[in-house]
DNA sequence: AAGACAGACAACCGCGACCGG
DNA sequence: ACCGGTCGCGGTTGTCTGTCT
């Protein structure tokens, strides 16, 4: 055990922060900013470690902290990119402007405790789905590596199932049990069990998975197999937009949103806003507003505020959506796919569980 | 009114990654 | 190449507060 390296050298102060220590940190960090954390609290007079000065700052001291409950929106967003990233809550909060990995994460475990409390209400295979953390359920991945491993090579399989099984973090397993058919729903209104929404990059290399948060991994060629960049995101009739998360930024791949209803305005505004800040990219993909799940009608609601040095014509022309209500992807349809242009498939929505 | 309980939130801890010497 | 310092992240625990009995 023992303390952080900074905390050994003195005497510091642990537990709550009294508004003193609050005052003295704001002051401080925002006359001389923070630099080395290391070196704040000597210097802003605290008896603190910088470690814990850090986490102060960053969870309740930086004026561009969001409070307050969560919306619906923010609250589906966290769902969705849970179900993508895991419990990777800096990922996740890096989507939801002012609000922090910690405050998602608490947010999380205590609707997780809830789900825990309350197991197997029912045991209706109709709410398997719904009860769980949307498009992170067994049953729901299994249909859909089952669906997608089929058509193609083993190398890219591989990626898939490398990918599925990193990436797509699982919740706890106590999440798996508590859900057998719990009635109750996320806190926002459940994801539809066709929710698994993937999208692959026909034209981008990568390394394995594994490697998938490092910017490097682009530079990988797997000759001939370009594949699984990303990623999943859901969708149902609320009007929320998904992007694709920082992981695939990195990555190089043209920023695409999927807008499954249409913001409101306001919403918009609000990611605008947050455009600014650290994330511009995701924040303006899910400032393009728009109608349905497709590229074509993003693209004519209105100008692209999704990265429009990346989204414009020509990279369209890489894109393919892949709505399978009405077509299986094949190998034939995959051979077709990649003998042309398109870059990008989207895959949604499926419900083959 | 008081105790039990649960939820929300704040903070700590340990670990891994990164970086500079 | 190695090592120590620092930072960031995720997991966990502690504390406060509101609600229920």
């Amino acid at each position: 055990m023992g303390h952080h390296s900074c905390c050994n050298q003195q005497k510091v102060k642990r537990g709550l922060w009294s508004p003193e220590e609050d005052e003295k940190l704001i002051r401080y960090i925002t006359t001389h900013g923070y630099g080395c954390w290391s070196e704040v609290p000597e210097k802003a007079g605290l008896q603190r470690c910088g470690k814990s000065c850090r986490l102060r700052w960053i969870n309740y001291l930086r004026p561009d902290i969001r409070r307050g409950r969560f919306t619906a929106e923010e609250e589906k967003l966290i769902i969705s990119l849970h179900a993508i990233v895991g419990n990777r809550w800096a990922h996740i909060a890096s989507h939801l402007p002012g609000r922090t990995d910690n405050e998602i994460k608490n947010y999380w475990n205590s609707w997780i405790k809830k789900k825990i409390r309350k197991p197997a209400m029912s045991t209706t295979s109709s709410s398997v789905t719904t009860a769980s953390p949307p498009c992170s359920t067994v049953a729901s991945d299994a249909a859909l590596v089952g669906h997608l491993q089929t058509p193609f090579s083993a190398a890219a399989e591989h990626q898939l199932d490398a990918f599925l099984s990193q990436s797509l973090a699982l919740p706890p397993p106590k999440m798996q049990v508590g859900s057998g058919g719990g009635q109750e729903s996320p806190p926002a209104a459940p994801l539809p069990p066709h929710c698994p929404f993937f999208m692959f990059d026909t034209s981008v290399s990568v390394s394995p998975p594994s490697s998938l948060t490092s910017p490097a991994a682009a530079t990988h060629q797997l000759p001939h197999h370009p594949f699984l960049t990303f990623t999943a995101a859901a969708m149902d009739d609320s009007p929320i937009s998904y992007h694709l998360p920082p992981l695939v930024d990195s990555m190089g791949m043209a920023m695409a949103a999927m807008d499954c209803g249409g913001l409101g305005e306001e919403s918009r505004g609000h990611y605008r806003e947050a455009a600014g800040n650290n994330n511009g990219q995701a924040a303006a993909g899910m400032a393009n507003g728009g109608g349905g799940c497709c590229y074509g009608q993003i693209k004519e609601q209105e100008p692209p505020a999704l990265g429009q040095d990346q989204w414009d014509d020509e990279s369209a022309q890489h894109l393919l959506m892949w709505d399978d209500d009405d077509q299986e992807l094949t190998p034939s349809n995959l051979e077709a796919m990649e003998s042309t242009a398109h870059s990008l498939l989207f895959m949604g929505p499926n419900d083959h569980a």
